[in-house]
DNA sequence: TTTTATTGTAACCGTTTCGATTACAACGCC
DNA sequence: GGCGTTGTAATCGAAACGGTTACAATAAAA
């Protein structure tokens, strides 16, 4: 299955911030024009991103700011900010058979190695920072 | 979202086989035994493996049986096998606004991270074969 | 103070995916 | 022919997602 599309709007969120904030107020609205989606999404994963510490909201009046230095968050951050992967990555079959061998042992084969296709997934999005995204970005537009 | 637990019950399942293919025929009943799921969710995911020329299955007479070395398949066939990610790990809105400098270039800027980063979880499961966990599961029955 | 714009959140919907389950035709062996 | 097994269709309930409506809470402007 495949990875909700949370995260790619959390990014696209956050290029929306970093690119317009000088110009004007960005509101979910705003964001969700860009986005194409309904603003209570925009305004679910702003939460999000909230909690996480990575931006603040202003109620009441609007707007969405980055709070975090750029340089200091990464793609890591904010996947895991938006989506509630704090547990394990692959899914695992919940009972299998403690009177036969291989179910009473197919955890302990297993859990390593993917534990170690998690940690190599986390750790390439750790790579980039948000900073190197605007970078990105910004010779594009 | 998690990945579904198709792709462990594959590996329980491969497991199985190597482990008792001696001693006896292995029926989807059988395994189905040892995973704890239903006979029907383990002859779908025999059909998968079968599909991508891991094991033959005969019908009528039934039994499953491993065709591929060991050694020339790893958890990234399985999962493959199993999983219809065919597609791309991480899901994407689909319509950004064109008519926004960001939703005009967020696929240019996101794509190769997140290429990277399905690329990064895909090699680590194809440094592990299936020797490697027959291997690993001799140790402990 | 009233109005206006916006956020935060609850509630509900339709779609999709998953595993569970029943049913049964096709098949191969005894 | 009888039996056990596979392959597969059909249907189900649960869970997750995005979509949507609605509205109280909030803050600033009028």
């Amino acid at each position: 299955m495949q990875i909700s599309s949370r995260f790619t709007i959390a990014m696209h969120t956050l290029m929306c911030i970093y690119t317009f904030n000088k110009e004007q107020k960005i509101t979910s609205d705003f964001i969700a024009s860009s986005v194409n989606v309904n603003p209570v999404i925009i305004r679910r994963i702003l939460g999000s991103l909230k909690d996480a510490g990575i931006i603040e909201v202003a109620r009441g009046s609007g707007g969405a700011k980055i709070i975090k230095d750029y340089a200091t968050f990464t793609l890591l951050d904010i996947f895991q900010a938006v989506d509630s992967l704090e547990e394990k990555l692959f899914g695992f079959h919940e009972n299998p058979n403690p009177k036969c061998p291989v179910g009473r042992n197919v955890h302990n084969v297993l859990d390593g190695y993917l534990t170690s296709a998690q940690a190599a997934l986390e750790s390439e999005l750790s790579k980039t920072t948000f900073k190197d995204i605007t970078e990105n970005l910004g010779k594009l537009i």
